[in-house]
DNA sequence: ATACATGCAAACAATTTGCATATTA
DNA sequence: TAATATGCAAATTGTTTGCATGTAT
């Protein structure tokens, strides 16, 4: 699912068009990865700085309903991505940007009789760490935090 | 680890003895399974009609400091259990009773090289269901027309 | 014009905290 | 008694809802 189809069902769906619906999406179409509420507030108030957390949790819950987007928790907050249809799928959830990367790996597929007694209804599997982008990121603020903590200083870029 | 070792545990730390404390190990002692601080007070408030949800919180948070308990999240609620200390594993968890049965099988061991550019940190692994005797007492409930609602935690000897 | 969307404020639920009191060692 | 535990009430956080108004079709 990206903004594009997201828009086209919601109009299907006799939904209105309104601008912060369409940058709700937009935000998810650029971010490739994980926003909770707050994210999506915290990047709207610019354009839209009454926008208000009712606006955000109903759009986010409607989406949901219509499954445009998927709902997981982390840190007790509740966090959305586009819903993927294709195939079932797990995801690498960089903690600290919130981008996911899938995964085609599913341990379900090899526990299949784990405990025939115990009747599977569902499963959650989320791998947690840092992309790429960020550990770079985080190297380079930690080089510059070094800097300013110690006495001697070498010019930073 | 147990009630024993927890209360063990607690007074080599210099905590106090209280019943309530011990009544909430042994709800774990007797559960094998995860509680939610909801789960507690209904459990305790029989014996301790005024019990107050801070006491709950409060120790609750108190133990797994102090690696007696182990926690998770289920749809919005945090959830404790006994903390295992002998080795990495993961569980079924029942969604009516709550009681946990570990399995051994941890799907990282296989993803080795998902993605090298990404730094692993952590990862959760669920899987939810029915017990058998949960699947039981549904059937029979079904039957019954379902009056029976007790978290079954069996008188203490 | 009418149905849907939004903002406001207030309600909620789960959890946490400050402070006075009660209890354990 | 001295330190810790508890209860009360109030605060916090994340989320939801009722209602009046605003807006897209």
């Amino acid at each position: 699912m990206n903004k594009r189809e997201a828009m086209v069902l919601l109009k299907n769906k006799g939904y209105k068009h309104t601008d912060k619906r369409e940058d709700i999406l937009d935000l998810f179409d650029r971010k490739n990865g994980y926003l909770s509420a707050k994210d999506i507030q915290s990047e709207l108030k610019g354009d839209y700085p009454g926008i208000s957390f009712d606006t955000i949790y109903r759009n986010l819950s409607l989406f949901q309903d219509l499954m445009i987007l998927e709902e997981t928790e982390l840190d007790g907050e509740k966090i959305y991505q586009f819903h993927c249809t294709e195939h079932h799928h797990h995801h690498l959830i960089c903690l600290r940007c919130g981008k996911t990367r899938t995964i085609d790996v599913c341990p379900m597929q090899d526990l299949s009789q784990i405990d025939p007694e115990f009747q599977v209804t569902g499963h959650k599997f989320e791998i947690y760490g840092y992309c790429k982008s960020c550990r770079d990121k985080m190297a380079k603020e930690k080089f510059e935090g070094g800097i300013h903590d110690s006495i001697t200083v070498s010019p930073s870029t």
